[in-house]
DNA sequence: GCAACAACAAGAATAATTCCTATTTTGGAG
DNA sequence: CTCCAAAATAGGAATTATTCTTGTTGTTGC
């Protein structure tokens, strides 16, 4: 609403589900969610329209968690942690150094850099409990 | 050959193959480098292999760049740069603050970390040249 | 050498994502 | 409001990286 230049309720509705949930979800979990809502929608809209807000930077990747591409609906600079179990996907905000550490990078390779992703994997709180 | 515990010389073709290159291969690019020196080696092989090497943790999965996973033969900490114009992977050794920060996220979560991954994306140098 | 078992080849099967074409929606102009 | 051109979409076929299956080959220990 704010940011996007285009028009389009069903793209609107697509971001707002990725902003609406703290899950970073996948293209299928935004499809099944806006499916009854939306009955005539494509999962073709819903990768295209991720595609564009990737490139414009309205929504971050996370990254492949079982074979699924997970996104963001948070675009300002925090680490993620990812359950190697359950999958869950947990922001990490606040995690000192992390623009520090840009910036050394920057440095190291002499390129431009636009983005970064911080993730640790392990086993979440509530699965290392089960095992 | 010093760490791999079990037998096969495709497999340790598939393993000097990984550690014989800074540029983080994929499984595509595996087998395309050993096909000709092994012409009975199949895809399968190089697959399965890599999902066993990334078991026993004597290689690394640095991310998916353009649809194809990404492979790592250096298992230690650090962390990576990728061009998000040519898809090189660039790897950037000695950041400070690495386990300052998986200390904090390890408190954060209240889980168990086991890996970390860090990586930068943008534009390597030649690259933005060519811009 | 031979039995037991792990590793493998080959290609079929799977599944996420992209692509293609015809149709629909949108926003603006008359 | 109506009509038009451009943009977005539906639906499903096509693509493609990866996994799985079956039968074969290679290795190890005896």
């Amino acid at each position: 609403m704010e940011k996007t230049r285009k028009r389009s309720k069903k793209r609107d509705a697509i971001l707002a589900c990725i902003r609406s949930t703290r899950r970073h979800p996948s293209a299928e979990w935004i499809y099944d969610r806006l499916k009854p809502e939306i009955p005539d929608l494509s999962r073709g809209t819903v990768y295209r329209n991720l595609r564009l807000f990737l490139e414009e930077g309205v929504v971050a990747s996370v990254g492949v968690v079982g074979g699924l591409e997970r996104f963001d609906g948070d675009v300002s600079p925090h680490a993620h942690f990812i359950c190697q179990c359950c999958g869950e996907v947990i922001d990490l905000p606040g995690l000192a150094s992390l623009e520090a550490m840009a910036g050394q990078a920057e440095a190291l390779t002499g390129g431009r850099i636009e983005g970064c992703a911080v993730t640790f994997s392990g086993l979440c709180r509530s699965c290392v409990k089960t095992r």
